[in-house]
RNA sequence: CGGGGCGUGGCGCAGCCUGGUAGCGCGCGUGUUUUGGGUACACGAGGCCGCCGGUUCGAGUCCGGCCGCCCCGACCA
């Protein structure tokens, strides 16, 4: 993309409503603009930033088996009275009418839906397991929205629901669906923690919170070092082999980690290596039995012809929230620091003298070779605010051209991470970057 | 929902107490200048002073009501 052409409004000054660092810098950087209380307009660069982390989750859901689906966001308030949770569920749940005075609501979750889907098509034992995800905008009504779009009230959410036979089987969807969040997070570039939970309001006796470390976390997190250590990598576990699954999941829970509401300090002194910090929750899943299947009526045929009421779990991951949680994990005092796999262009082309023929040749070779992966700063700007602006939006690497190094063919690569720098040929430059 | 605060050009703010032609910085436009970390100067554009009503000769300023937004707490992905 073309800086001159793009909107990206970037700010030099921080608007007054912004006061946790993520907030501040997504307004600042031009990523998303506040259109009402907790809710937010995503400018191109927020969108794309968005997009990735989507693809991301949409990448591992599948490879852990789970298939995509999308549900609407508005719903027939007739399925949540099935289950009880129209009256239930407090004023966060936004109400609204149609045309012809029925309920309806902007769900705030999809267990209803999705029970309802499984229950009009699937008959036999032999359809189950399913884990189905789908990654929708939702609405809650929060009394107090703040800190930008880690706490919005709409916000993008993946979740995902899983039906089978008995407890033993939604216990394996439970540990994949484990294994499938923390080789996410790995590839968005933050350490994630499980952590013991509480079921609230949706129920269930089995449920875990993904913490991810920044320092302007909501809660403090203590945990055991030996986190650190523990490889998700491909391969290493499969989601094949329940005994693997096994293995993982008790050394993904033996070690101690806790909020501070759950902090146990009688245990906590038996940590050898203690670890604590700021949390953000930016994950969470769930085993809830039969919840919902019981009282919505979804039943299979057993082999022996019995019915079966199926046991479900669901396990959502806030996509749009982990934006904030991204940038308070990676920034400083001049901006945003963006993993490379989430970053909205993998790098910024800074041409310090638009019109000066080596700079902009060597700018247009480098903007084709790049293929919409870069941004190129093409505007007639003064290099200052281009540094400066590079900084600010956080691009993993920046190439900077100026007639100097231009004349020799050659360009300085800076990687914003490490702030180091390095005079490359555009060869060299290009092979590092792509 | 309890407590506190704020709404004045795009952004950050002053002016309100003590009513009398709406200001500053940044940004934006034009020109000159500068040319590798937000250059300097000049000129210029841009404002239903959140909304409604009241008081007054006169309201950004005083009074009443409403709306919006932010912060702390309780609550939450």
């Amino acid at each position: 993309m073309r800086l001159s052409r793009s909107l990206v409004p970037t700010l030099k000054e921080t608007p007054a409503e912004a006061q946790i660092a993520s907030h501040r810098l997504m307004l600042r950087a031009g990523l998303v603009r506040q259109t009402s209380a907790g809710i937010y307009a995503w400018l191109p660069a927020g969108w794309r930033v968005l997009q990735n982390i989507a693809q991301i989750v949409r990448e591992e859901q599948d490879a852990s088996g789970a298939q995509e689906v999308l549900m609407p966001t508005i719903q027939s308030a007739d399925l949540w009275r099935q289950s009880g949770r129209f009256d239930a569920y407090g004023p966060e749940m936004l109400r609204l009418k149609d045309r012809h005075d029925r309920d309806m609501l902007y769900g705030p979750t999809n267990e209803e839906m999705i029970t309802d889907l499984l229950r009009q098509s699937v008959k036999s034992y032999r359809e189950l397991p399913q884990n189905l995800y789908h990654i929708q905008w939702k609405f809650r009504d929060e009394v107090r929205p703040r800190f930008g779009v880690m706490r919005g009230r709409e916000f993008l959410m993946k979740d995902a629901y899983s039906f089978d036979l008995d407890h033993a089987g939604a216990v394996v969807a439970y540990r994949k669906m484990m294994l499938a969040y923390m080789r996410t997070f790995r590839r968005l570039g933050v350490q994630a923690i499980p952590m013991a939970a509480d079921t609230g309001p949706i129920g269930g006796d089995l449920s875990h919170e993904f913490i991810i470390l920044a320092e302007t976390g909501e809660s403090q997190v203590y945990y055991d070092a030996a986190f650190e250590r523990i490889d998700y990598s491909a391969g290493a576990v499969s989601y094949e082999s329940e005994a693997d699954l096994a293995r993982f999941y008790e050394t993904m829970t033996t070690p101690y980690a806790a909020t501070d509401e759950k902090h146990d300090i009688t245990a906590w002194a038996k940590v050898a290596e203690k670890r604590g910090g700021r949390g953000i929750e930016v994950g969470h899943i769930f085993y809830f039995g039969t919840k919902y299947s019981e009282p919505m009526g979804l039943r299979v045929a057993g082999p022996d012809g019995s019915q079966v009421v199926p046991h479900m779990g669901s396990y959502g991951i806030g996509v749009s929230r982990l934006v904030g949680a991204l940038i308070e994990a990676h920034h400083d005092e001049a901006g945003i620091k963006w993993p490379d796999s989430v970053a909205p262009w993998k790098a910024a082309i800074l041409n310090l003298k638009v019109g000066d023929a080596a700079c902009d040749a060597i700018c247009e070779g480098i903007y084709a070779k790049m293929a919409g992966n870069a941004l190129y700063d093409d505007r007639s700007d003064r290099a200052g605010a281009k540094f400066a602006d590079a900084d600010l939006m956080g691009h993993p690497w920046q190439i900077v051209v100026g007639p100097r190094g231009a004349a020799n063919g050659m360009v300085e690569l800076k990687r914003r991470a490490t702030g180091e720098r390095a005079e490359l040929s555009v060869e060299a430059a290009l092979a590092k970057v792509l």
